[in-house]
DNA sequence: TTTTATGGAGTTTTT
DNA sequence: CTCCATAAAA
């Protein structure tokens, strides 16, 4: 390993392992995790409850496949849904293996699988090589233009248009079948736009997150040959939270195992927390009508928590209908209470976390880094962060802005985006005028009613005799220069030094000087240059790493009919950097001691000794949208992995009344709380403690802190 | 026609 | 704080 470095230096995934790994040292196991371990002959479904080391399963099922049943690594392939996780996966099976036995093993995401699939078949899908990715946001600004014309850029309902686009594609539901099913006006008008948007794509050679899946799971299921290549290719096939998954993820994962039916997923229903975004936890149970064969190990001895906090977390999810009862228990004894606690308003909830962190650090002598605070949605972190900067706490959050979502960051991507894929509209639209090269919205109408007649991809229209009768001179002038030097880059990146090509690209652009001169203050601008500079940072180093290492997220290629073959390094840099795939995340590199900020989403698979859930109350957690949606079950799934993320000590919180737009709404204890078991329920002042109290706490907390400071020093 | 200034409004969860 | 619409200025 070139860099090894401190990954998971946090709590979350260094403490409580069972065991230290060694060799298949099965021996650690637990009888259930050791059964799911051996089992192979018919499909497998491990039900691993929270904190019941099924990652450690996963992991050990692959090395005892490579070492004890000595199958081939290049013909196992592991599926995850996030970089994070597979990354994970893929160094604790490393850690298992003897150097070189995982040669060709494939660990990836489901649509890093889906990206190399398409590259690898882009001929039968009708795709050119250096197609471009769009994400939500790229698909949203397509929607909105195409809809431009009848509905005035009503960004509401395209992003209506948008989730039941997304629907349709979880389903692998066509335009013309979409069409021909839709039952109300609203469907058929969404159809057809549906239909645009994905003629669209094909023609700017662009496809979105959902087409990864979708394109694969297609030709799979209607190309017998291209499904028996790939079968042949797959000897064991594992899923990690399968209740994740969706339809069309669904019918990927049944087109790829095959009659062979070496099949192993591990998941939780009681987990899943994602059907917002169509993901189906009743896949989880209609495995035994695909594979009557199905084996089912259930794990429920937990390795993380107090069996107090497992008792609440088991009472609390069992107002939920269930498939399979699970109920966790560990060895670590009953432990605390767990704490709920009254606040008058969101300030003094914050205060009297902020406040209790800071004490029991002090009376205890634990590290920042031993605590977290989750939230259902991030805005409730605000009145967090102030109080935790008054009470000078260090705190890391996630979530917020992602770095992909940063306008730094998507300039640059649809900059490489254009270089490698000429047709693609959407970029080019993003940056032919960032920095300002006096092209405006005139200009670019004219461009595009040109392209949209002539049916061709805006940047070849630019360089069009045709154009000129549609465009002043001094507007196609401009135009001209940005092609020219497109094209004159795109030369340079054929040529082979791309990396070079992309920088002089920056710097001719004055990419660097736009940033700083754009941004409000000096501050800001220095933080998005560096975060442009981390984007090409991170393709340099991409490009630089020696490809030997590179076995495991990249899918092995096979020989034959390989259409990926021509793609260059900084090519194929940049599509792991559409799909995120390339970033270290920037809070994982630093080991820092700090209180963790989450949502409740972001928390899941994280652990820590000491949480504190803020803001239990109804309309919040639950969320005021799923209660009207009818989808409190999953509100309280979420609830319960919050509730399981706790090792030593948990504690809830809710407000009494919080300022919601100017007023102030009187607020009710979230029902979730009445479902806690009482015997491990304690309520510290179901009335909400005074603001004066408040205060008195948190000057006796900074007594007590200034006390320890002058202690030390 | 494009750029810049100004004010107003609104935030569930995200690979 | 950041996205948007609007209107004035270049």
């Amino acid at each position: 390993m070139g860099r090894q470095r401190p990954r998971h230096s946090s709590p979350a995934v260094l403490n409580f392992r069972p065991a230290k790994e060694s060799p298949l040292n099965l021996s650690s196991l637990n009888p259930r995790q050791r059964e799911a371990v051996k089992h192979t002959g018919s499909p497998l479904l491990v039900l691993a409850g929270a904190g019941s080391g099924k990652t450690s399963v996963i992991t050990r099922k692959i090395a005892y496949l490579i070492q004890t049943l000595e199958y081939p690594a290049s013909k196992i392939y592991a599926v995850t849904f996030t970089n994070k996780a597979a990354r994970e996966m893929k160094e604790r099976v490393d850690g298992l293996l003897e150097k070189g036995e995982g040669r060709g093993l494939s660990v990836g995401t489901f649509h890093s699988f889906g990206l190399n699939f398409i590259r690898r078949e882009a001929r039968a899908l009708n795709m050119k090589s250096g197609f471009s990715i769009l994400d939500g946001e790229d698909v949203l600004n397509v929607i909105t233009d195409l809809m431009m014309a009848t509905n005035e850029g009503d960004k509401d309902l395209a992003k209506r248009v948008q989730h039941r686009m997304g629907e349709w594609k979880n389903d692998l539901v066509s335009p013309a079948q979409a069409l021909s099913f839709a039952e109300t006006e609203e469907d058929v008008q969404f159809a057809n736009i549906y239909e645009k948007v994905q003629r669209y794509m094909r023609a700017c050679n662009s496809v979105d997150f959902d087409d990864l899946i979708a394109l694969p799971t297609w030709l799979l299921e209607n190309d017998e040959v291209i499904r028996t290549r790939w079968q042949n290719k797959i000897r064991h096939l594992l899923v990690d939270e399968y209740q994740d998954t969706n339809g069309a993820q669904y019918r990927l994962v049944k087109q790829l195992v095959g009659p062979r039916e070496a099949l192993t997923v591990v998941g939780d229903d009681d987990q899943s927390i994602y059907a917002w975004r169509g993901a189906r936890p009743e896949n989880l149970f209609e495995l035994s009508n695909d594979y009557p064969s199905l084996k089912v190990v259930k794990l429920e001895q937990n390795y993380r928590s107090t069996n107090g906090i497992l008792k609440s977390a088991n009472t609390l999810i069992a107002n939920n209908p269930h498939e399979h009862e699970k109920t966790l228990w560990s060895d670590k004894g009953e432990g605390d209470d767990i704490r709920i606690l009254a606040c008058a308003n969101e300030e003094a909830e914050a205060e009297r976390v902020a406040g209790s962190i800071l004490d029991h650090r002090l009376r205890t002598k634990q590290k920042y880094r031993d605590y977290a605070v989750l939230y259902r949605s991030n805005h409730q972190a605000r009145p967090l962060e102030m109080a935790l900067q008054r009470f000078k706490i260090p705190y890391k959050m996630t979530g917020g802005t992602s770095f992909f979502a940063r306008a730094e960051v998507r300039d640059a991507m649809s900059y490489l985006r254009l270089l490698l894929n000429p047709d693609d509209d959407n970029a080019l639209l993003r940056v032919v005028n960032t920095p300002r090269r006096g092209i405006g919205i005139a200009t670019l109408e004219g461009l595009g009613r040109y392209a949209m007649d002539r049916e061709k991809p805006m940047l070849a229209c630019i360089d069009e005799l045709g154009i000129q009768s549609k465009l002043k001179d001094a507007q196609l002038e401009r135009l001209r220069n940005f092609s020219e030097m497109i094209w004159e880059k795109r030369q340079a990146l054929d040529e082979g030094n791309g990396l070079r090509a992309i920088m002089e690209l920056f710097v001719e652009i004055g990419y660097e000087d736009h940033l700083r001169q754009e941004s409000s203050s000096e501050a800001q601008g220095e933080r998005r240059v560096q975060n442009f500079q981390f984007l090409i940072d991170a393709i340099r180093k991409d490009i630089a790493r020696d490809p030997e290492e590179d076995t495991l997220v990249e899918l092995e290629g096979d020989e034959d009919d390989s259409e990926a073959a021509d793609e260059t390094a900084v090519e194929a840099a940049i599509r792991k950097l559409v799909l995120r795939d390339l970033l270290e995340r920037q809070e994982e590199e630093d080991d820092s001691d700090r209180v963790q900020l989450a949502t409740l989403h972001a928390a899941k698979g994280l652990e820590f000794p000491f949480v504190t859930v803020i803001g239990c109350e109804e309309n919040i957690l639950p969320h005021r949208g799923s209660i009207e949606a009818d989808t409190v079950e999953e509100e309280r799934r979420l609830a319960y992995v919050g509730v399981t993320r706790a090792m030593r000590e948990l504690t809830l919180t809710y407000c009494k009344a919080r300022r919601m737009g100017g007023e102030k709404i009187e607020t009710s204890p979230s029902r979730f709380l009445d479902e806690l078991p009482e015997e491990h329920r304690h309520w510290e002042g179901r009335d909400p403690v005074s603001p004066e109290q408040n205060r008195a706490m948190g000057e006796s907390v900074f007594a007590s802190l200034r006390a320890s400071l002058s202690g030390d020093s």
